[in-house]
DNA sequence: TAACCCATGTAACCTGTTACATGATTAA
DNA sequence: TTAATCATGTAACAGGTTACATGGGTTA
C-alpha cells in the first residue's frame, strides 16, 4: 500500500513518467526504498484507475511517447488522509536474524563472516549518506516544509547504518571470543 | 525465501506442528518475525514436497490429528549453504520514511503525532526485550550455541527499538521546533 | 560493434494478508 | 453462554521479483 503514498508524494512536486519514477526512486526516497520500473507501472496504472493521478501523453518522435502523470485532488486528499491514520510498524524480516537463531547448526565464524561483511556495507553506505547530509543540508537548524522531511529521513538514514555498524561489531567479537582463530591471525 | 529458513531453523531443536511454529513465532524468534498459520502451512508443504521436513502423524482423539515435522539430512544441508551465501540487506518500507518525505503537503503536527506514538511503541518494547535479556541471558559472557544465537539477536532488538527512539525524539524536536504549539501546551 | 540509455509494457511466479470454514473442548 | 484454545486448512487478493519483449539513439 505504502508504494502508491511514495508515488503519490513523488508526484506533487512536478509530472514525472512511470520512467523517471523509478530513477527518482533510485535517487532521494530511493537511498530507502526500491521499486523497479514493473511494479511502478503497475502501481500507476491502478492510481489512475482510482483518480487519484492524472495521465497525459507527450508525443515524442523516435522514441515511445511519454506518459506524465500529475496528482488530482482527490490524490491530494487520500495523501493527506492516509498520513493522519495510525502508521504500523514495517515487519523485519532480516536474513542476519534467523541465521542468528541457527547458531549452533551453522559454524560461529560463517555467521561472523555475514557479520562482518555487513559492517563493511553499511559503513559505505552510512558515509555516502552523510557526505549527501553535509552537502544537501549544511544548516539544518534553517530547514522547514519539504527540505526538513528529505533532513529528517537521512538522518534515519544514517542512524540505521550506525545500528547495523554498532550490532554486527558486538556480534563479530562475541562470535570470536567464543570461537577463537587459530593460525595465521595474530 | 527466508521464512522457510526460519521454519527449518525452529524445527532442528524438536518435531512441532504447524500450529506449534505459529505460536513460536510469536515467541523468541517472532519478537522480530511475524508469520501468520496460513503462510506456516503453505510453506511447511512446499518444504515437505522438496523432502527438507518429514512429516509425522499424530493421531488424537475428539480433535484434529497433529501433523508434526522434522528436518532431514538434506534440509539441514540447505541450511548450511544458505548460512554460507551472502545475505542480502532487507529492503527498508517504513511509512514514516515516506511520511517525511510527504512534508509540506501533510502538517508537521501530524508527522510529529506519528513520531511520538512511534516512540512510546518503541519504549515499551525495548523495556520488554531488555526484560527477557536480563531474565533469560545474565551472563553473556558464558553463553555459547544456540543460547549465543539467541542473546545476538536479542541484543538487535534491542537496538533496533534505541533507534527508534532516538530518531523520532530528533524528529520531534525538528518539526516542533518549526512549528511551535501555540495554546495549551506550557 | 558492443553496450547502454530511453520508454513502454506483459507474463509467470513467489510472498504475504485477509477472510472464510470446521468442530470439539475448556475456562470465565 | 460466550469466548478462547486446539488444529487443520482453502480461496481470493495485494505486493513484489524475475524474465521477456520491442526498437531507435548514443557512447565507448
Amino acid at each position: 500500500m505504502a508504494l502508491a503514498h511514495a508515488i503519490l508524494t513523488a508526484l506533487v512536486d512536478e509530472e514525472l513518467s512511470g520512467y523517471d519514477l523509478a530513477k527518482r526512486f533510485d535517487a532521494s526516497l530511493g537511498h530507502f526504498w526500491k521499486a523497479s520500473h514493473q511494479q511502478i507501472y503497475k502501481e500507476l496504472s491502478k492510481l489512475e484507475q482510482r483518480s487519484l493521478v492524472a495521465a497525459r501523453v507527450i508525443e515524442q518522435q523516435a522514441r515511445p511517447d511519454r506518459i506524465v502523470y500529475s496528482v488530482t485532488e482527490a490524490g491530494l486528499a487520500h495523501l493527506r488522509d492516509w498520513a493522519g491514520a495510525p502508521a504500523k510498524p514495517a515487519p523485519v524480516k532480516e536474513d542476519l536474524l534467523v541465521m542468528c537463531h541457527a547458531l549452533g547448526l551453522v559454524p560461529a565464524e560463517t555467521l561472523r563472516t555475514q557479520m562482518m561483511k555487513r559492517n563493511a556495507y553499511a559503513r559505505e553506505r552510512m558515509e555516502m549518506l552523510q557526505r549527501l547530509e553535509a552537502k544537501l543540508f549544511p544548516d539544518p537548524a534553517a530547514l522547514k516544509g519539504r527540505a526538513l522531511g528529505q533532513y529528517l529521513s537521512l538522518r534515519g538514514g544514517v542512524r540505521y547504518e550506525r545500528l547495523w555498524i554498532d550490532w554486527s561489531e558486538e556480534c563479530s567479537a562475541l562470535l570470536e571470543a567464543r570461537e577463537p582463530r587459530l593460525k595465521g591471525h595474530p
